[in-house]
DNA sequence: CAGCATCCCATTAGATACTG
DNA sequence: CAGTATCTAATGGGATGCTG
């Protein structure tokens, strides 16, 4: 599966821009490590923190959090089966950013939540 | 036109986290942003900064940045004509934002550049 | 529970040609 | 110079059904 958009690297320093933006774009993947932040997350509560994500969709992103090694995967082998998803050192180092972009949407978008009162 | 990807924002508290990355994402509006906190630039000013982007893709990148109230377009009634694009207020309140994303890009992407020396 | 596989539609984005 | 228009290829993403 690509890499979701931002295939090719062709601007001169603005390069790594699009480059981080390459790895948490792709319609989930900001949420899912934004909620990782929080702790180790299985399958299904990640699902549920994501309404409208289809599993398959998830699988996809998560899959592609992994292979840029942004997350981890741990699989129980067990019955019913059991995988910890959690950020890996390398996502962790994401954290700032992550945090960057949520905190200008709070305080930004006017339709994302009211700010009233 | 369609607001790239991002569009509906049913994630509890991550939600601000997708909110700011649909505006930003687009393959090339990170970049976009990113060369206009160095000021303003012209149409062809910036395809020449970004050499694989098409004129079509540029327009409507732009638009959509301009939608967004994130830039600013400045239409200059001559000949041949002339139009300048600037970072908006609220563009300029996403430039920590930006940098992070270039930050950690610089910091974290082994391939973007080799950091040696 | 945590997936994978398949089918199919919608959107994105590239190429190319034309214009005020 | 700074676009617009059209046509098409590629990808993304939803729905559904099956499995270890």
């Amino acid at each position: 599966m690509g890499r979701t958009r931002h295939d090719r690297f062709d601007c001169s320093p603005g390069c790594a821009v699009e480059a981080t933006l390459s790895l948490i774009d792709g319609k989930w993947k900001g949420v899912v490590l934004y909620h990782l932040m929080s702790g180790t997350l299985r399958f299904n509560e990640i699902r549920r923190k994501l309404p409208n994500v289809t599993q398959r969709m998830l699988t996809n992103q998560l899959r592609e959090l992994e292979a840029d090694g942004l997350i981890t995967r741990t699989v129980f082998a067990q019955v019913p089966p059991r995988v910890d998803y959690d950020l890996s050192e390398r996502g962790r180092t994401l954290e700032p950013v992550i945090l960057a972009l949520k905190v200008w949407g709070d305080a930004n978008m006017p339709a994302t939540e009211n700010a009233a009162a």
